[in-house]
DNA sequence: CTTGACCTTGAAGTGGCTGCAGGGTTTTTA
DNA sequence: TAAAAACCCTGCAGCCACTTCAAGGTCAAG
């Protein structure tokens, strides 16, 4: 165990959990975190509890989750007799949503490298077997859209 | 093939490219549909040339590709004596994200799953097992952004 | 000549942040 | 003790790829 965390300034809590200071203040818009406390000079004022519920959230969300999902797990958290069966359905679901995507990835990369294997030797990009490929009235469609952004990361 | 495609109306082009109208004129803002002609009451006019451009934009959306990255093949195929090369970079590069993406959710899926096991049978959220994993300061993050939004779908 | 299907523009909303401007506060260093 | 650096504050704009809405204009069928 770590020492007991008290009186942490936002950057603090950020070093914490992983979750940059923007994105805190961003879920206590959202009403995923409580308002703390504040310093005389007006500074947020953490605790422990924060960063474990903190942790949480940003652990949900690496496992993909919405923040609308989030919110309903944490409803749940925050009553602690009630059935843990609807924790269950919730996470089934998510699992199911991260199936369903992978079989679409995976089918996805399929067109992808049959497409690149369309590439012929004529060398112009008027003969290109690939630009022809993408050419051609086929409108397959994607099931599920990505959505909103993962946290902590950029494309490189 | 079907008959010549001419003096389609907005309507039409987006049956035809299976594409809704508003995301059409998107297009056209973005500037990667050309500003078409327009009837006496200022209607867009278009005609098959416009069903193969916007039909292999939605193809490259289809694959996944940024408009960006779209933009860019456009530009390659309007330029049909330059050398392929670009095309296959672009492609492969596109490829290696998709894989990338698979990797992170398979990884995903198997944490989930795990997750899922730590059910118990203490039947109230209090000890639930799901809820205390999620609250552990893991903090392993995801390597690619989910990017916008695919075309013509939403979550059920 | 009215109904209704279609079209027009412009602006705002979506999710989940990220970044910035323009200040205030606190800590460190000289 | 004073200046510099590091941190914090609010509020707002921007990102992507659309989607939705409001408020109107156009056109063909009955």
């Amino acid at each position: 165990m770590t020492a007991a965390a008290v009186n942490l300034k936002i950057g603090d809590l950020a070093r914490r959990a992983y979750c940059p200071a923007e994105t805190i203040r961003y879920y206590e818009r959202e009403g995923l975190l409580p308002e703390p406390a504040r310093t005389n000079g007006n500074y947020r004022l953490y605790g422990a509890e924060h960063v474990e519920r903190l942790s949480f959230i940003r652990n949900c969300r690496s496992l993909d989750m919405t923040l609308d999902e989030i919110r309903k797990l944490l409803l749940l958290r925050d009553a602690p007799d009630d059935n843990c069966e609807e924790v269950n359905v919730l996470l089934d679901g998510h699992i199911g949503h991260v199936a369903e995507r992978i079989a679409e990835l995976r089918h996805l990369r399929t067109d992808l490298q049959l497409l690149r294997e369309r590439c012929g030797k004529a060398g112009t990009t008027k003969d290109c077997g690939i630009l022809g490929g993408l050419s051609a009235n086929v409108a397959r469609k994607l099931k599920t859209p990505r959505r909103g952004h993962v946290p902590g990361t950029h494309r490189r």
